[in-house]
DNA sequence: GACAAAATACCGAGTATTCGGTATGTTTTT
DNA sequence: AAAAACATACCGAATACTCGGTATTTTGTC
């Protein structure tokens, strides 16, 4: 079978470019992230990348914005999906801590990312104005405190997968499950 | 004053260099860690660095497990302190979560080492056995799940000073006397 | 205690490699 | 033809590490 003329499809290599950055930040972390790696991985050249990307730093910025998306639309899509008014957001939030696999990219990434708002704040601003935005809307609960409490044991939950080296996954169950109990009378 | 001629005293040497690399990290994150920039601020020349040193991983490693070392002893010390012996592993855990100022040279080094752990596990073991050896002998409470939760919202107030941009200190300090109060009655 | 010999401590100029970025072509689409 | 989408060939700075040499300290011997 005679294969058509391959059309070139920009935006489809500038989407390779930004998967193929997210893709060895989340295997190797983000110091690996190199210009020649991703322009490899995207089935292009260092020149190319550039053609796409004015630096580096670019196409890092707008990888990273695009996984906090991601992740804003998972947990309001489990509170959109969720039943029980009370306590909504801070659930949605837990689960989608607890949820991630240790092993999966976007953990990883998401590691790498935070590792990176620490050196460079501005980053975590968007993720900060998101949440300050969902707390209003959500966080019109009987017990504030406690939610917060829950949602700092989330972080918790998720740093513990991050790097510890092993896990009692037992304890760590019933961890998530009293929380959840908790959420249910927020 | 005629000042001596100067001794060289090599253990001081490597202490400087050792500290060198710390300062470096906790003011500009692990990986601007160079052996020129420790060499200079430790008043020595890379070939000096690599004589106390065989490679920079060596150098690191030496640094991390030292920094590891003082957080373990920081947190045995709140514990001899503590009069209440109900769940006061867990409470010197919280306090020393909580006790660190963000902008300090301890809680940014911290973050770097953590960010470490993520990609070389190995680095994460030398704590986690510390930890179990702690859990062993302080973690005979009533009500072990609500102490590691209690732990996993320590873990979360931390990365909170690590991360977010801005942070609302007075919830913060709510939540922190809250769990104090779930430790008295472990 | 004097003194040579050996070991240690350190210098500083390199080396090979890597990385972000550029300048300039060549091909493809419009 | 013009512009967009790439490839090719470089550049300059940075980095971990090496190596030959020198200064300093310690050790062994009388």
């Amino acid at each position: 079978m005679a294969s058509l003329p391959r059309r070139k499809q920009p935006q489809q290599v500038r989407r390779n470019l930004l998967n193929a950055a997210a893709e060895i930040a989340s295997e190797h972390g983000l110091e690996f992230v190199t210009t020649a790696e991703v322009a490899k991985r995207a089935g292009v050249t260092s020149g190319g990348l550039f053609h796409h990307f004015p630096s580096k730093k670019h196409l890092i910025d707008e990888m990273i914005n695009a996984f906090m998306k991601s992740v804003e639309t998972c947990i309001e899509d489990l509170i959109k999906k969720d039943p029980d008014p009370r306590g909504r957001f801070t659930r949605a939030y837990l689960v989608s801590s607890y949820g991630y696999d240790p092993r999966s990219v976007d953990n990883r990434l998401l590691g790498a990312i935070i590792t990176a708002m620490n050196r460079d704040p501005e980053l975590a601003e968007p993720w900060a104005d998101w949440m300050e935005k969902q707390m209003e809307k959500y966080d019109q609960e009987k017990d504030p405190i406690l939610a917060s409490i829950v949602r700092y044991a989330a972080d918790g939950l998720w740093m513990e997968i991050f790097a510890a080296s092993h896990v009692d996954f037992e304890k760590r169950q019933a961890a998530f499950q009293r929380l959840m109990d908790w959420t249910r009378q927020l």
